[in-house]
RNA sequence: GCCCGGAUGGUGAAAUCGGCAGACACAGCGGACUUAAAAUCCGCAGACCAGAAACGGUCGUGGGGGUUCAAGUCCCCCUCCGGGCACCA
């Protein structure tokens, strides 16, 4: 910061605040002092918090974002520390992924070079800014170490009939070259690349069966009172539960006796339905076009057009049409024959791929209807004698059926249940749910990831071979030549395809996809528990002890990737048993609270490369500190909003630190003379002006207590801070004439130390020091806000007329609603305020307000 | 279309349970110190009206209505912004 060379300190020069001298002071001693951040095991017998920031991902520079992140974990973690608890933070790399292909590609650098340098240039970045991780735990998910299990974890799910293989349509991104999760689509787009459209390709992949977990992970959000609603409303629209009933329509005049099963919410509907509507790609429409030379055309131009409006982003603007397909089926409630359409609103990965049309009582059946003349016909009502209605009519909770056979009266919830066994009983349907939740998506056609464990062998030609669980890991070949062409790259390293099988012995080939990188990060925080335990992924009981996370704190981009995958994996361990025959973990949710923090703007908008707004943390921190940087990264807004970085806000927060380092040097000799004492609880031997300066302390102290263990507005945590060092600057000339006694002084400066230790941390270290503070000031036991000095001997009671603010009155505090009222009566503006009128009502809120009501 | 957020001075924001709107900062303006500047310290500061000034008045939390002695806060309607989901049967 200060470039000047000036080797003759001056006392003046002393008091000035210079972080860039402070701080890597600091750091080389913490970084030296391995044990000063590490948790301790669970016979400590504190209370465990396990405080856990998402991982980064290692691009090679922190940004300012992640600075906020980490800044707010670090800050809960250290004050849980001097609170008195066991605290697990730990910090690891979500090390594989696709940049560091993309690096090598450009740059000819090998992906495992390029991702550990990044590691390494991070790491520095993290300890320069003095976040207090326990880098003994440190885990680099692109590490063998790490990685076989997940291909342990991948065996067991293959075992369990989890991880399953099929051929079906998925997401490819051209860009990528490779297969992407549902989760991973973003609006039809790549979601690391948002002007790349999403491919549909026909492709055999592993999947992992998490819609098993469907209701669970449904279920589960209801207990999660610690995660924001909004994560939890996304998780639920994710899932999308649907409950309804399946039905099936026999075609009519088929020799093959063939049918169509319909996906209804609203089975009460059936005798209004008068068209089946299917999904171009229905097996059985796509039967009737290898032979219907006059459908075929037809349902290929459409399925032509869906394609093209779905990769120009345009899907709901495209006008709904169908083609009828001449054929038609029995309606099994009624007998009735109703016409076979095909039509390009109906999707044929959601529920059956095929719909009744139900026109009277569905919006978009009646627009379909409209459209082709269909009939429409009347079958739910308000109640039985109504017989003007405006169509469509979509209400179910009020209505009752009409024209329906015998359900002809019921409440339409009612029919819902009954119709649907009705249908189960005779054999052509049942009540059934429909979730919007695919099963995830795993494999990769890219080369930085984990090898899927499995092998494909002539022994076993319909079904691929686990690998033997002792020959894990299989290890990703380095040093190969990469590229984007031709599928997977590790197809193009004989020495890793090639292996022999594991149940014949004889030749075979591996698998040569990897796995998404979102399983590495789907149960990477208990790693952290055991980060080195080479026989299991992790030890049951030390997950038992850290679990539930309990406080993880992220960014809201992974609300329904990271936050839904990791639900998943920890239900899929919960259900997995260890090498005890106990089960892996006992927790069904991995974090008890979850927080995310807003996003950090520049100039009203989103940082990027592309706007030349980016904002880097190595510069802040050249400029004016560690300290300084984080501290206004928690000042400048509530956590959880988006901020707007202001430069001249670092600057001020610079200024601030820069205060209370030339009050607690000038002061420190004080410290030195006589250790801390507590101060008695007597004011009478107290100078007014020591109780003063108590009160704003101990208020100080009570302020920030509440707010760590609440709402997390450190911005507020941080002004009353502000308020107390003004408090100080105040009682500057009171200290040094005498009237403010050395051990309050120290008694102020101490706590104010530790008060600013979870968000500066090396100032405060260093005025610890200086302060003459017993140990170390993040372990040094949180200051307590006592009652007794904090306690306000007279209160400001603003006095209004008809709701108007008219004076503010000091008045002792505790005086009850008569004095109150007497009070505010004798001042001379209510007076005048209230001459020559009479008064109608007095209320009185003691310790609020008077407000005298006139006429 | 549906579901979540949000809107407060020039700026970031505060007001935690219906009780003084704008704490604390940033930027700005004025002053002290200085040969000067930086740094530091002190002071002013929502808008409008009136006034030499002190003092005073009116309006004011996206807009409209309501409840209440009292509304940024509660209720109803609307606008705009951000985010999520979306031919989901």
């Amino acid at each position: 910061m200060e470039e000047m060379p000036d080797p003759v300190k001056t006392s003046e020069d002393a008091q000035r605040y210079n972080p860039a001298e402070i701080e890597p002071r600091w750091q080389a001693r913490w970084d030296a002092d391995p044990a000063l951040y590490a948790a301790e095991d669970p016979t400590s017998g504190k209370p465990k918090y396990y405080c856990l920031e998402m991982l980064p991902y290692p691009s090679g520079q922190l940004h300012i974002g992640h600075v906020r992140n980490y800044a707010i974990g670090d800050a809960l973690a250290r004050f849980m520390w001097m609170r008195g608890a066991n605290v697990l933070h730990p910090m690891g790399w979500d090390a594989f992924g696709l940049p560091a292909e993309n690096a090598a590609l450009k740059n000819n650098v090998p992906p495992r070079e390029w991702t550990l340098s990044n590691i390494a240039a991070m790491k520095k970045q993290f300890r320069r800014l003095g976040m207090s991780f326990d880098w003994s735990r440190e885990i680099t998910t692109c590490l063998p170490d790490y990685y076989r299990w997940n291909q342990w974890f991948f065996l067991k799910m293959f075992r369990a009939g989890l991880a399953y293989r099929k051929k079906s349509k998925v997401n490819w991104c051209p860009v990528c070259c490779t297969v992407l999760a549902n989760e991973q689509v973003v609006n039809g787009r790549c979601w690391r690349h948002e002007d790349t459209l999403v491919e549909q390709r026909d492709l055999t992949q592993w999947f992992f069966r998490i819609t098993r977990y469907a209701d669970e992970l449904l279920a589960g959000l209801d207990t999660l009172d610690g995660w924001p609603e909004k994560v939890r409303t996304m998780q639920r629209n994710w899932i999308g539960r649907s409950e309804g009933a399946e039905v099936t329509f026999p075609v009519h005049n088929c020799p093959d006796s063939m049918s169509v099963t319909v996906f209804t919410t609203r089975v009460d509907t059936i005798f209004g339905a008068t068209s089946l509507q299917l999904a171009p790609e229905h097996p059985l429409i796509q039967h009737w076009t290898s032979f219907d030379m006059e459908l075929a055309p037809a349902v290929e131009q459409m399925i032509a057009q869906q394609t093209a409006a779905r990769e120009s982003g345009d899907l709901g603007a495209i006008e709904k049409h169908g083609i009828p397909t001449g054929r038609s089926a029995t309606n099994p409630f009624t007998g009735e024959q109703i016409p076979i359409w095909v039509a390009n609103y109906i999707l044929a990965d959601y529920g059956t791929g095929a719909i009744m049309s139900v026109p009277a009582h569905d919006e978009r059946d009646f627009d379909f209807a409209t459209k082709y003349n269909l009939p429409i016909r009347r079958v739910v009502a308000p109640n039985l004698d109504t017989d003007d209605l405006a169509l469509p009519y979509l209400a179910e909770e009020e209505g009752v059926l009409i024209d329906s056979g015998e359900w002809t009266g019921e409440p339409c919830l009612e029919a819902q249940g009954k119709m649907a066994a009705f249908a189960e009983a005779q054999g052509f349907g049942k009540a059934t749910v429909t979730y919007r939740l695919k099963d995830w998506g795993v494999s990769r056609q890219r080369y930085w990831g984990t090898p899927i464990p499995m092998v494909y062998c002539d022994c076993s030609p319909d079904e691929p071979i686990p690998v033997e669980e002792s020959s894990l890991p299989i290890l990703l070949p380095e040093q190969i030549h990469i590229t984007q062409e031709g599928g997977s790259p590790l197809g193009r390293v004989p020495e890793f395809v090639n292996t022999t099988c594991p149940r014949c012995d004889g030749p075979a080939k591996r698998e040569t996809d990897t796995m998404d990188t979102f399983v590495d990060s789907s149960w990477y925080f208990y790693r952290y528990t055991d980060a080195h335990n080479d026989q299991a992924p992790f030890n049951s009981d030390r997950a038992n002890y850290w679990f539930p996370i309990d406080q993880y704190i992220g960014g809201v981009e992974h609300a329904i990737l990271h936050l839904i995958y990791s639900r998943f994996w920890t239900r899929v361990m919960r259900d997995l048993t260890g090498p005890d025959g106990q089960p892996l973990i006992r927790n069904s949710e991995p974090a008890a609270r979850l927080f995310t923090q807003g996003m950090v703007i520049k100039d009203g908008a989103k940082m990027s490369k592309s706007r030349g707004n980016v904002v880097s943390p190595d510069l802040m921190i050249d400029r004016y500190g560690a300290d300084a940087t984080r501290m206004y990264a928690l000042f400048a807004a509530p956590p959880d909003r988006d901020l707007d970085w202001q430069e001249d806000g670092v600057a001020g927060i610079s200024r601030f630190l820069a205060r209370i380092y030339r009050l607690a040097t000038k002061y420190a000799a004080l410290s030195q003379a006589e250790d801390r004492q507590a101060i008695p609880e007597d004011r009478s031997t107290q100078s007014s002006e020591s109780v003063r300066l108590l009160r704003a302390l101990h208020q100080t102290i009570g302020k920030i207590t509440q707010d760590f263990s609440g709402r997390w507005h450190f911005n507020t945590s941080i002004s009353s801070i502000m308020i107390l060092v003004n408090e100080i600057v105040a009682s500057e000339p009171a200290m040094d004439a005498g009237r403010i006694s050395p051990p309050v002084i120290v008694e102020t400066l101490q706590s104010l130390t530790q008060m600013i230790a979870p968000f500066a941390p090396f100032l405060a270290a260093e005025l610890w020091q200086e302060l003459n503070g017993n140990g170390v000031v993040f372990r040094h036991p949180w200051p307590s806000a006592s009652e007794f000095w904090a306690h306000e001997d007279e209160v400001e009671i603003p006095i209004q007329v008809n709701g108007k603010l008219v004076t503010v009155l000091r008045i002792a505090d505790g005086a009850d609603e008569p004095a109150l009222k007497a009070a505010a009566l004798a001042d001379e503006k209510v007076a005048a305020r209230i001459a020559g009128k009479s008064l109608v009502k007095t209320i009185v809120v003691p310790g609020k307000l008077v407000n005298l009501v006139v006429k």
